[in-house]
DNA sequence: CGCGATAGTTGCGTTACACAACCGTTCGGG
DNA sequence: CCCGAACGGTTGTGTAACGCAACTATCGCG
């Protein structure tokens, strides 16, 4: 792979990353009462079955900390139901209520406007291009997904939290 | 733009804005007195000309009182040397110190060397697919100049993000 | 049974912001 | 020429979203 290459690719990174804000909603949804975060895990759960907290949290990439305080919210707001695994009495297994699937669905719509919106700015070739690019980034990052559809899911493969740390010689600069 | 399409791109943009953290080093560079907010802000100053806070809150899209203290912080640390604009005395012009730039230079490489790393566990096509899909999105998100007025300033054609290759639409997945 | 690993909770600190109120500068009329 | 609006920046204050560490309850193993 030539420096070339990955420099031009490092400067898109870097963009991007600065730029993700923009993908999504800015403010929490008007008249919708959950944060972003909040939708993140709302999504997270309406895309898999009865995860733990624990499993939130690798998912999300968060402490089981925050995923604690995040649910416990949204279960204040009657949009998550937790109830203790019966197998494991520490645990809950989390799931979403009927507000919740409906408020998930009202933001994928959010976001998919918006979205849209966008994407109709692109050529149909770009498009697929981006999908095929973001596809394999996501792969190389390790961010492994069941597949868009929502019908079935198997909870087989998913552990495994990575977190890097490369080896970091400071040089004072 | 059929609806399927669309629905794949908004996953996995969805998905890339969750993991977008993971393209920044976690925590602020061991060894480097710089925090990854204030990374961008100098990534910013060494890719432009002497912008006054407002350009750079701009091009950062933070609020100027953000600005204000990020700045102050670089500046106190010997990273960006603020000189008051002789022609307008409520500005300042920045530029980054000569220490600025060379953290700015550590920072690119740790940056790059990270992002080597995954983008090796990509194939070529894969990569240019990215590249590709990424600058049209960053075009269609109209990641460019802001709209802010160019009319009394140089701006000397900087590139940053508008390294837009031309009419290349789209290499073949 | 006791010990170590797990799941979740809570206290506490930090970062990264925004917003609003403010001060000095500039500039365009009357 | 002066005055007020607009601009650039600063500071006070508040908040969301985290992580880490310490703690409790539970589980499971030897």
């Amino acid at each position: 792979m030539e420096p070339a290459e990955t420099r031009v690719l490092h400067d898109l990174l870097m963009d991007l990353v600065r730029v993700a804000g923009l993908l999504q909603p800015d403010r929490p949804e008007a008249g919708v009462p959950v944060s972003l975060s909040e939708a993140y895990a709302i999504h997270e759960l309406d895309t898999s079955t009865a995860p733990t907290q624990q499993d939130l949290a690798e998912r999300l990439r968060l402490d089981k900390s925050t995923v604690s305080r995040l649910i416990a919210g949204l279960e204040h707001k009657g949009l998550v139901a937790r109830e203790r695994d019966p197998g494991n009495r520490r645990s809950y297994r989390l799931r979403l209520t009927d507000r919740g699937r409906a408020v998930h669905a009202y933001l994928a719509e959010v976001f998919h406007r918006r979205h849209a919106h966008m994407l109709s700015a692109m050529t149909a070739a770009e498009r697929r291009c981006l999908a095929t690019g973001l596809a394999a980034l996501l792969r190389a990052l390790g961010v492994h997904r069941p597949p868009a559809d929502h019908a079935h899911r198997d909870h087989t493969r998913r552990d495994h939290a990575h977190r890097d740390h490369g080896g970091d010689t400071a040089p004072t600069p």
